[in-house]
RNA sequence: GCCGGGAUGGCGGAAUUGGCAGACGCAGUGGACUCAAAAUCCACCGGAUCGGAAGAUUCUUGCGGGUUCGACUCCCGCUCCCGGCACCA
């Protein structure tokens, strides 16, 4: 063994080893327990980012630690390889997606493949690769055949410059990212899955998946939102237009407070309206401006016209006005809501703005009502009032009331609504996995039949950011007619890539089966016993696939209601954002270690390194490309080695916290790498160690090893149970000091060392695995560590005789005793009472009341 | 705006079921080694008051209340920060 560590010797020697071993193929083995262990796919960005560091890290310390439990053990790794970063890198370097992202996945897996996770590559996988997406392919064909499968018009973002689709990201503050054009909405038509179908079951279920995190089934519960209500509709007779408005409503019980309703601008009733008055023709072009995304409808100012048509109340039938609401969109609901000022904050707002009537028509417990300022209680359930028949009716029993006249007037039921939408897949994009429908002049739609593919996309189209180029490439568009054989043209919309993610678990259990999705070993490996990723995918990626799950087995692929037993989130990794914004054109941001920052003593003011100029603070966020803020780990690597990177994401932060970027702390895992090798190999040095004799022990090496089994009992704890990886390396540190104290030389005292250090290394090598198998060797063991099991602890070795418990007096420490293990309260008290710390205190006075918690704690109370 | 989460020394965090607040690490200070530096090793390291020191007392877990013998932990009300909001992945 070498007295000095270096990683540079370690590292890819015993790479090596394990290559040669292929320690990592896993191979189905229905006479083992298996566990499959998955951390979420990485999008080949083009570099390894700390996120996916913190990430595989976690994923390969679980896997290498249920192996040593036994477990024959899968952990495979793919790419999610479609997306739109591909596209503005084609566009920006005139390169193909395709070259692009291939490119990437070999830098990547170079990357991966130097920090030594203990994947089985045989099965990787990349998304864009025709024998994965055939399958997204065929599994949306079976979706049309059982109506899962729609087709519908859906809103997006149009830049009317470049003649494109945008996405979210790429509208900034209401302008394309490119042009700076003013972003319109459109209606196009797409197609979408009927997630809304599974809606009650998801939310169900989520009672039946006890290891996820709590945080995780409340966002999902609220995101399916399941809400009970009335579905009402107000009749009207415009100009010889008869009609009924549908709105729905969680608040029936209000319908006596009604002054108003709001549709939205694309509302029929606006277009009616708008046809006839130039100032509401002016709002409602107004309204096909904004935004489609949620958080921008609700920060934004409520504003609304009157349309100066009315619709008729369906339980009064008096006049109630009709006004168009910036706020209200088409795509949600009916595209018309109630306007009830008295009890909703947001109408409240309305009416006061444009001197609509506000009517109070619910008493909360005689809490004052006044309608000059809106005060929170005005929204809470209560008791009708001025409501003519529901008057003192509470919110169920006029709710009931109401939804029994409506129905008898035909004009409303009681109705069971979700938030939860449809999932819209259609994306106007290149890089993506292509529909299979092609689109034929006399049969319209048809779908690709499934001898026909899968729909292979082009890999050699440049995009330039006008439109999608599928549709302009001839080769691609130009197609026959499955049915009828006439000349026909393909669909040139993409898949969503969350299509692409929601199912790629199943098929690392089916890598190479060209004729089925699924076969008989997915049955074997899932579900995935433990999967791990980022927060952020808290709901719409884990709603996906447990959607997609289903729909799986509803199509008899597979038996499982739930893809993932065990979820781990893990916090993001954020770093400071700083850019700067042109007058126009799109924001440009700078890596942090390109900032001078702390100008003028404030943090918060930084110039960029090679000009001097100011840059904006932008605050601290996640790790993203697009905001360059991104860490490299390969300067880590290269400079400590793959297991000092790996220990020091493990370390000091629990996997589910945010880790905020600080360029300190690599030295202090390092170091602690290095103290440790040092102890080894001085103990080494000594020559081997003799068998140990536990009853021949000191009373100082009985407690060295209470302290080393004590420790090893946490580690696997932390690890096993509570996932809190960065306890479990404090305790192995905190062992090394005790260790490094213990300066016992004597055979026995070897020996004692020799078990600690086995130990140390054995528990720490699913973090360090590199540095862990080198010392192994050099304690004189000739296996490899990764088919080693994990150690058993020696319960009588922590075995202690007396305990120190804590006294205190009214709740306030004021001594430590020691008294003997399992010590009864008769013993403890007289002990506690007869320390002068404590008789200090008590002071003669008499003890009203004495708590004993075994080997914890006295209290006295006085 | 809505949904979810967080806040503990100079910093990251620990305290697992309501029972010793500050484990472990980073930074810092002092010392040893060295011609010197790096590395390494040793000691100290939340604030205040008293004390020569050992130590003693007291305050302290974002803010304001509450429950309890006892609260970082539970309850109520706030503030700020982070994640998500359906076309970033």
């Amino acid at each position: 063994m070498k007295d000095r560590y270096e990683s540079k010797d370690i590292e890819p020697a015993v790479q090596a080893e394990w290559e040669a071993a292929g320690s990592f193929a896993a191979r189905e083995d229905a006479a083992k327990p298996k566990y499959y262990c998955l951390c979420m796919f990485p999008y080949p960005s083009g570099r390894l980012h700390m996120g996916h560091v913190r990430n595989y890290t976690i994923g390969d310390v679980l896997a290498r630690y249920m192996r040593m439990q036994g477990y024959n053990v899968l952990q495979p790794m793919g790419w999610d390889a479609f997306g739109l970063p591909a596209e503005n890198a084609a566009i920006e370097n005139n390169v193909p997606p395709a070259k692009w992202t291939r490119d990437n996945i070999r830098h990547m897996k170079g990357q991966l493949k130097s920090l030594g996770f203990a994947i089985d590559w045989s099965r990787e996988l990349a998304t864009c690769d025709a024998d994965y997406y055939r399958w997204n392919q065929w599994l949306f064909l079976r979706m049309l055949e059982r109506g899962i499968a729609y087709k519908t018009t859906g809103t997006v973002n149009w830049d009317p410059v470049d003649q494109t689709v945008l996405a979210n990201e790429q509208v900034i503050d209401g302008r394309g990212w490119r042009t700076g054009a003013l972003v319109e909405k459109r209606e196009i038509p797409m197609y979408y899955l009927r997630i809304t179908q599974y809606a009650e079951e998801l939310l169900a279920a989520l009672d039946r998946l006890p290891d996820w995190p709590d945080r995780v089934r409340t966002m999902q519960a609220n995101w399916i939102g399941r809400s009970e209500g009335v579905n009402l509709a107000f009749p009207y007779d415009i100009a010889g237009n008869r009609g009924e408005l549908k709105v729905f409503t969680t608040r029936a019980d209000t319908i006596m407070g009604v002054t108003f309703v709001a549709v939205a601008a694309e509302h029929p009733l606006a277009e009616l309206a708008a046809g006839r008055d130039a100032k509401l023709r002016a709002f409602v072009d107004e309204c096909r401006r904004g935004s489609i995304m949620e958080a921008d409808l609700a920060t934004m100012e409520k504003k609304g016209v009157a349309t100066g048509l009315s619709v008729r109340h369906p339980i009064t039938g008096a006049e109630v006005p009709v006004w168009v609401g910036n706020y209200v969109l088409m795509a949600y609901g009916e595209g018309a809501v109630m306007g009830v000022p008295g009890h909703d904050e947001r109408d409240f707002a309305f009416a006061k703005k444009y001197g609509l009537p506000i009517l109070p028509v619910i008493d909360v417990a005689g809490k004052p009502y006044s309608t000059d300022a809106w005060q929170p209680w005005y929204a809470e359930y209560g008791v009708c009032v001025h409501s003519g028949p529901y008057d003192g009716l509470d919110f169920n029993a006029a709710t009931n009331a109401i939804a029994k006249d409506l129905e008898a007037k035909g004009l409303g039921r009681k109705q069971v609504v979700w938030r939860l939408r449809d999932w819209g897949i259609s994306r106007q994009r290149y890089w993506g996995c292509p529909i299979p429908i092609i689109h034929c002049p006399t049969c319209g739609d048809v779908p690709v039949p499934d001898d026909q593919l899968p729909v292979r996309l082009p890999e050699d189209l440049v995009p330039d950011g006008s439109g999608n180029p599928l549709a302009k490439s001839k080769a691609f568009l130009e197609c026959r007619c499955p049915k009828c054989g006439a000349a026909a043209r393909r669909e040139t919309d993409t898949m969503d890539t969350f299509v692409d993610s929601s199912w790629y678990f199943f098929r690392f259990a089916s890598a190479g089966n060209d004729r089925a999705m699924v076969d008989g070993r997915a049955a074997y490996w899932l579900p995935v016993d433990q999967y791990i990723g980022g927060i952020e995918h808290a709901i719409l990626h884990l709603l996906y696939s447990r959607f997609w799950t289903r729909v799986m087995r509803d199509c008899g692929l597979t038996d499982l209601d739930e893809p993932f037993q065990r979820l781990l989130t893990q916090g993001m990794v954020l770093n400071e954002i700083w850019f700067r914004k042109p007058a126009t054109g799109r924001i440009a941001y700078y890596n942090p270690a390109e900032i001078e920052a702390g100008g003028e003593g404030d943090a918060r003011k930084g110039v960029l390194k090679s000009d001097g100029q100011p840059v904006e603070y932008g605050g601290i966020g996640t790790m993203s490309k697009s905001r360059k803020n991104g860490v490299d780990p390969q300067d880590l690597v290269e400079r400590y080695g793959a297991d000092t990177a790996r220990l020091f994401t493990m370390s000091n932060v629990p996997p589910e916290h945010t880790f905020e970027w600080s360029d300190e702390g690599a030295e202090g895992a390092f170091r602690f790498l290095k103290r440790l090798w040092k102890i080894v190999h001085a103990h080494v040095e000594g020559g081997p160690a003799q068998e140990l004799d536990v009853a021949a022990l000191d009373g100082p090496q009985r407690d060295m090893r209470r302290q080393v089994h004590q420790a090893l009992v946490k580690v696997g704890d932390d690890i096993g149970r509570r996932r809190t990886f960065n306890t479990a390396i404090a305790a192995t540190m905190e062992l090394l000091n005790a260790l490094g104290r213990f300066a016992d030389s004597s055979p026995a005292g070897r020996a004692v060392m020799q078990e600690a250090l086995d130990f140390m290394v054995l528990v720490l090598s699913p973090v360090i695995p590199h540095a862990a198998q080198a010392m192994w060797r050099g304690l004189g063991h000739a296996t490899l560590v990764v088919d080693e099991r994990w150690p058993q602890h020696d319960p009588a070795a922590l075995v202690q005789e007396t305990v120190e418990i804590v006294v205190q007096v009214n709740g306030r420490l004021r001594a430590r005793i020691a008294v003997a293990a399992g010590a009864d309260e008769a013993i403890a008290r007289e002990a506690a009472l007869a320390d002068p710390g404590v008789a200090k205190f008590v002071a003669g006075q008499p003890v009203r009341k004495l708590i004993y918690v075994p080997g914890k704690l006295v209290n006295v109370v006085v």
